[in-house]
DNA sequence: AGAAATACATTGACAGCCGAAGTATATCGT
DNA sequence: ACGATATACTTCGGCTGTCAATGTATTTCT
């Protein structure tokens, strides 16, 4: 994890929406998933996951469900609805604008 | 003003330096460059800017001094430190490995 | 049996952003 | 002359996201 999540700040939920826009998953997966896709370099802390969850549902972007593993520890899984995918849309043409911004900001 | 700042927040600090890197200036004239830059696009907000100054002068990444014009507002000069050259390269660096992930991890 | 990995959850502290309010000077239009 | 607007800086308090720490529980590996 050699970036600093204060750069990534504000960005976690749109993180996790792109990796339910693929398909249903559960916290440890999606953090595992974070991980490869950044060949280790970045990883959600287990609170700021937690929390960013709460966050989403509470507003209407997920919905959750409990596994049906017999074996294994309990697994919550999350699914994204439509007003997520719509607020991934726009989350995505954010960062893109974003990068525009801070591209155009941070150079000499 | 059409970017949330969450998105930008941890790149405050960056962005001032960058504007120190080229010459010596003030809250004001920064912000100026800063809405300049990017078309209108972004600003800071008052409040966010001088907090910013006030972190930065504490870290030794910047001085400042008084203007001296006979007329018109008084104006707090910034200049950036050899600590603050250093930040800024690191930043940079930081900036260009941040936006890697983002682009890694905002996508399908 | 013990360690490590998997998996989820909560609490309290901390830091950055910012609305709001205040202070002060200069300029421009009427 | 006067009010509006622009310039210019400062502080306070609230809000939000991150995270260290702690806890629970199961499975797998040695």
């Amino acid at each position: 994890m050699s970036i600093s999540s204060d750069l990534l700040r504000g960005h976690t939920d749109t993180i996790i929406l792109t990796q339910l826009m693929l398909e249903d998953s559960y916290g440890y997966q999606i953090n595992k998933n974070v991980q490869e896709r950044t060949k280790g370099a970045y990883g959600f802390k287990e609170a700021t996951l937690y929390t960013a969850f709460k966050r989403l549902e509470g507003a209407g972007l997920i919905t959750s469900y409990w596994g049906e593993e017999g074996a294994g520890a309990r697994r919550r899984y999350y699914s994204i609805t439509d007003a997520g995918r719509a607020q991934w849309q726009a989350s995505r043409t954010a960062w893109e604008e974003t990068r525009a911004l801070l591209d155009a900001l941070i150079a000499l």
